[in-house]
DNA sequence: AAGGCATAG
DNA sequence: CCTTCTATGCCTT
């Protein structure tokens, strides 16, 4: 049992957190720059979820009722955000290009709005190159082929703000090489935070240090658009805490990232429990005053005590421990590698009430419909690797519209699932409805629904009929009287895919896919009972016929899809390009569409955009 | 594998 | 306490 230990500091990374300011505000912001000087929020159903600055001076804030809102502020003006197709480009575009700076591609993106960068490659490189007889005239080097590319710096200070704010250098050991590189560090952060402003028009809230738990809460400390290094001492020296303990022991428990506000909420009353001063009178609000300093110094307080408190069903093991490194600053969790494909792609929508089968099947069309554009957008890549489709004067369709001629699957979900979440019955006796539960059934994906020749249409509505209305029967067995407020249709379960270009498998699978739709139509002519391998992997040593079926769900209806095969002109005429919802196409005249990469940005962003091209001879970002 | 919970923005 | 629309990972069965 190590549930009773905790770790050890290590301090050997240096890792950069960025968070966007008010991301979904921005994003319409620079679409189209006049809503600037206007306050506005960004809708989804009866809530605000996001607004900005303009709206924020006037006493708005994020997650509050639409009508609160206009009751504060008669003027703002309501933009709707429920459609998050926008909001997810420009997440992965700003992600592309802070990648583009990066040597390890340790990124790791946290929603829409946040990524950690482990830069420690790029500060060791430079760590040896500095003069240290004349740091301020140091020059950081950004690759490693080319020496003049990177930028001129001062290593003698940190860029931006420091914690602790007030800086004494005497306390600082002569020989800690930690300075240095957090310094390293904090100007390699500084110049890619402006870079992300000049070039893509975006600000951000930067907090460089040695972990994800202390950049991420460094970057709390100057927001909207300050950088924050945690200085050294990162270690207890004679009769000193540490700048570790002093900065984690300001914060409120519940805003440590990690730290819920459930255990919050445990913890404290666990605290108000053995507190003798009438502390209790703070019956429901959050995790308010209490702080990790009173949580890490309250009596008989360690690994032990906390797992007793925080272990029950749902939590994982070790909570305990993993707590207690958190209040003490410690957090050994790496920066995740970038991921080439999502893990699961999922769609919903809530609703006031939803009742009849009728209504249920309209809206799982919709779900179905939304979810399979999805799927060709996020799972999808262009067929061509070695082909010269060379430039095309006219080749400045939008990164995001998979218009291309061919397109391969990356991944192939191999399971599709539906939940729902029944509101929660009106109870008489008041404490009991903490349901916000929902409920899934899934079942294995059905195999038309990687066909790339058929219309999203067509594809939708054999998906409804044939597979969510079965697992909505599973989940909902009464002909009426679900009191619906959510449905979600999720596919899950991706096979392989494989990260890097290096690896071909994601294309032989392909092909492989490929052939078997080609020799399943013949089967499934005269055979309806032969189902297609579940698992695209398996397909070499593939027989149509010694495949089994484990499940029922997916085979539904007689009239089976006519697969129509992978003739081009059928893809490129028929096709579900010409289904682009409209507002992917729309533009502003004061936007700037970059031919390069097919970024967006507003006006004065385009010169420096075009120089960060033309000055960047490593990887291109696209 | 299936289903639910916890945590995050 | 929740509200929106997701995503991930772990737990139990």
């Amino acid at each position: 049992m190590d549930s009773g230990r905790s770790s050890k500091r290590r301090d050997h990374r240096i890792i950069i957190h960025f968070d966007y300011q008010s991301f979904y505000a921005a994003v319409f912001e620079a679409e189209d720059p006049s809503l600037k000087t206007v306050p506005f929020g960004v809708q989804q159903k009866q809530i605000i979820v996001t607004c900005n600055y303009e709206a924020r001076k006037r006493g708005l804030h994020k997650l509050q009722l639409v009508r609160d809102a206009k009751k504060i502020c008669p003027e703002v003006v309501i933009l709707l955000g429920e459609d998050l197709s926008k909001f997810r480009d420009v997440s992965k575009r700003l992600y592309s290009f802070l990648r583009s700076f990066s040597w390890s591609n340790k990124l790791e993106r946290l929603g829409f709005d946040e990524v950690f960068m482990d830069v420690t490659d790029m500060v060791d490189y430079n760590a040896e190159l500095v003069n240290h007889r004349d740091l301020s005239n140091s020059f950081f080097c950004m690759s490693r082929d080319d020496p003049t590319v990177g930028f001129p710096f001062d290593a003698s200070h940190v860029a931006g703000h420091t914690y602790p704010g007030h800086r004494n250098g005497a306390q600082i050991p002569e020989s800690d090489t930690l300075l240095l590189r957090l310094r390293l560090g904090s100007h390699l952060a500084s110049h890619i935070h402006a870079q992300l402003e000049e070039q893509m028009g975006y600000v951000s809230a930067v907090g460089i240090s040695t972990s994800k738990l202390l950049s991420k809460l460094a970057g709390t400390m100057h927001k909207p658009r300050g950088l924050t290094t945690l200085l050294p001492p990162y270690v207890p020296q004679d009769d000193e805490p540490g700048n570790v303990i002093l900065f984690m022991d300001q914060f409120d428990v519940g805003k440590v990232p990690n730290i819920s506000s459930r255990m919050a909420r445990k913890l404290q009353d666990h605290l108000s429990q053995r507190s003798p001063h009438g502390d209790q009178e703070r019956t429901y609000q959050g995790p308010k005053g209490l702080t990790v300093r009173d949580v890490r110094t309250s009596p008989g307080m360690g690994p032990i005590l906390l797992d007793r408190l925080l272990s029950g069903p749902g939590v994982p093991h070790g909570v305990g421990a993993k707590l207690w490194d958190l209040l003490n600053g410690i957090d050994n969790t790496e920066v995740g590698q970038a991921r080439d494909v999502p893990r699961q792609i999922s769609i919903e929508d809530s609703y006031g009430r939803l009742d009849k089968l009728e209504d249920v099947q309209l809206e799982l069309g919709k779900l179905a419909r939304s979810l399979i554009k999805r799927m060709r957008i996020d799972l999808t890549d262009d067929d061509d690797d070695a082909d010269e489709k060379a430039e095309k004067e006219d080749e400045r369709c939008p990164s995001n519209l998979p218009n291309a001629g061919t397109r391969r699957w990356l991944a192939y979900p191999k399971t599709l699932r539906l939940s729902t979440r029944p509101r929660p019955p009106a109870n008489s006796d008041a404490s009991r409805s903490y349901n916000h539960g929902r409920i899934s059934r899934s079942a294995p994906m059905p195999p038309f629904m990687h066909n790339l020749t058929e219309s999203v249409d067509t594809i939708a509505e054999k998906l409804v009929t044939d597979n969510l209305v079965p697992l909505f029967r599973r989940l909902h067995p009464k002909k009426d009287g679900w009191n619906l407020s959510l449905m979600n249709v999720a596919v899950t379960d991706m096979t392989e895919g494989a990260g890097d270009s290096k690896n071909a498998s994601g294309r032989d699978i392909g092909k492989m896919f490929k052939a078997q739709e080609h020799s399943l139509k013949s089967w499934n002519a005269g055979e309806q009972d032969v189902p297609p391998p579940q698992n695209p992997g398996d397909m070499e040593i593939l027989d149509p016929v010694v495949q089994r079926s484990t499940s029922s769900d997916w085979q539904g209806s007689e009239d089976t899809m006519p697969l129509s095969q992978s003739s081009q002109a059928s893809y490129i005429h028929g096709g579900w390009e010409s289904e682009e919802d409209g507002d992917d196409g729309r533009y502003s005249s004061e936007l700037s569409l970059c031919t390069l990469c097919g970024a967006r940005m507003p006006d004065f962003a385009y010169p420096a955009h075009q120089r960060f091209h033309e000055a960047d001879d490593r990887g291109k970002p696209f």
